[in-house]
DNA sequence: TGACAGAATTGGAACGTTCCAAATACTGAT
DNA sequence: ATCAGTATTTGGAACGTTCCAATTCTGTCA
């Protein structure tokens, strides 16, 4: 059909004026006429005109492209879905709009995508870095003026802003729970020791441990996969010790469920004879039977958090380097055995966001 | 630092040629001589310079943006978030960018976030419409020569490429499946009646019940929300029934489980009790107990053939509507009582995607 | 030496917008 | 009428790239 573009030209012709005129009212200037506004605004409805942004985006240097780019290391993890989904509502209704890529931990990925947006001209970055990543490579962007925002995990060396759980309260909090209950031998069962999550939430564990009055063996201390297969492993080895464990705080959610599946393959009921915490609340995590005793970190308000923040970066034409941590809060269900009051029969109070197709 | 951008010139003018020449080196061009490409290149190096897409984007006539938009209606479900990671993964390997956006089932919102994506420029959209979506509303998209394919809901009017799973195929598989089990009546429930995916599995529904002999009744038809709530609300109307049904196939896996937590209410226990077939195969399906029976559709291989079908409309210049439907497969699990030979423990071989930060 | 073909290079002129400085149109005094 | 002052409008000249037609550079052959 109408194969040349409609431009900013036509719109003029069309309506009598001129360009300049015609940008003016894209713009919304107060500088012009507000019938001539009226005017040029119908004639733009009636010839189909849509603004070509990279055009403008080219004349105002690299200022403003209303494009912000995201990336996860692992989008079909619901933890990291959600956190986009908290980046998308601020970003979408700041007018902006998001490129978002997914690493899969892969470095090269990540340094292909970050490249690919900066070609496109994002005016900022949020970005929740793959494992090992260089604290350098996000260097050429922040001197080229792209604020930077690192979430969830944070990259030690580099100068950007970062958003981060509280990761050591959140353990501290789930100790003291436990120790709460009567527990006195505590496990801290999974994760990757080179990470600066793992340091975080090993730190919470000894400073729980030691508020609680609880003395802090080395032995107790099992790093895995932060995986659900990391999980069983974890708990043999924990169960294999002279003096076992009667409790243990986890990782993440993921080695908790691991701890479950094989405290059940040594015939123990989780809750009843062996009390299980977790730690980032996804999704599952309340639906499970148990329900996970665990601690909720909330990822769409750590997206919409990372999101604004970079937005004022931008707005600020460049703020300094900030870094956050968010309140984390510990939800008691049944795996730590504490939910014994309640019946344990399957949750209604689920509010499960399950609504496909 | 470096304030100014480095661009074209720059290099040619560090180079010792002209800027025309620093073009045909960028597009790879086999005109050029191996000595000065080598040259320019490592010119472009040194000086940083990062190609400027929209510029170049302009001169080229709205032709290849290499941007391809995704629209999904809610990105927390873990069905749409694998979705957005096939399509993710071809794109990406294309070297295509993608814009995602989360629509929430919001109109509004879509159009708001298609028109943004007009506006950059997309050369191509991938879009699983929110509810109600009119069909007209891509007209102007596909009128300006930009190719869509939506996924996952089909929609009737509109002149798009479509992707969507063998609804029908899948609820006769259900339908049979509880049939040999030995059920007689068997109850549909859950979904709202206006949309084309649950016509189309209630077609499946009725010819599954054709096809193993059965008699189809309208009040084992039931319809409500395709939520968690909306199972438990349909579960309770389908046990007053006077001769209430022994078995169910749900409208999607969320109903399903609804179902369930509506059968234990009531003491019942699903699987054993009453047999529950869902439909999707969410991540929470494997992990569930009992581990629910449901229709496996794979999101991520739609994803990835959408974006492979796009992909080849883009290439083509323009090519005609063409739509797919893709196959389905029964998981059979525990919630039909199917599974009673396996112990029904906890199982082991569930591969969790969960390993989160 | 001149002519010629092919290889390699090169100056504009676009693309659709915004910005600037300057022009023009109005308004109400004088 | 004229003037100052404000309100509105307007032609270029950018922005960083690609494309086109034209040019220069090679080497070869008569």
């Amino acid at each position: 059909m109408t194969k040349a573009r409609v431009t900013v030209i036509d719109i003029a012709k069309a309506a009598g004026v001129s360009k300049s005129t015609v940008s003016l009212v894209l713009q919304g200037s107060s500088l012009v006429n507000e019938a001539t506004r009226a005017k040029v605004n119908t004639v733009m409805r009636d010839l189909g005109y849509v603004y070509n942004r990279g055009a403008a985006n080219l004349r105002q240097a690299g200022a403003k492209s209303r494009i912000i780019g995201v990336v996860v290391n692992d989008l079909t993890n619901s933890f990291f879905a959600e956190l986009a989904v908290g980046v998308d509502m601020v970003v979408q209704s700041a007018g902006f709009v998001q490129f978002l890529s997914n690493t899969g931990e892969s470095i090269d990925r990540q340094r292909e995508v970050v490249a690919s947006m900066r070609e496109h001209g994002i005016s900022g970055l949020i970005v929740s870095p793959a494992r090992a990543t260089d604290a350098a490579d996000f260097k050429p962007l922040v001197a080229a003026g792209i604020p930077v925002v690192v979430v969830v995990r944070n990259l030690p060396g580099a100068k950007v802003s970062s958003i981060v759980s509280d990761n050591r309260a959140g353990m501290v909090s789930a100790v003291k729970h436990l120790a709460g209950l009567g527990h006195k031998r505590i496990a801290f069962l999974g994760g990757f020791p080179d990470t600066a999550v793992f340091d975080d939430r090993l730190a919470g564990y000894r400073s729980g441990m030691e508020a609680a009055g609880l003395d802090y063996h080395e032995e107790l201390v099992i790093s895995s996969a932060p995986s659900r297969a990391g999980g069983v492993e974890a708990i043999g080895k924990a169960i294999a010790l002279g003096r076992r464990p009667t409790a243990a705080v986890c990782f993440n959610d993921a080695v908790a469920f691991g701890v479950c599946d094989g405290l059940r393959a040594r015939r123990l009921e989780p809750g009843a004879d062996f009390a299980v915490v977790g730690f980032d609340d996804v999704i599952e995590a309340q639906a499970a039977v148990p329900a996970l005793t665990t601690v909720s970190v909330d990822p769409q308000g750590i997206g919409r958090r990372g999101a604004q923040m970079l937005l004022k970066q931008i707005n600020a034409g460049k703020a300094e380097a900030e870094t956050v941590t968010t309140a984390v809060r510990l939800v008691v269900r049944e795996s730590c055995g504490a939910g014994k009051a309640a019946p344990a029969r399957a949750g209604k109070s689920v509010k499960s966001k399950q609504d496909a197709e």
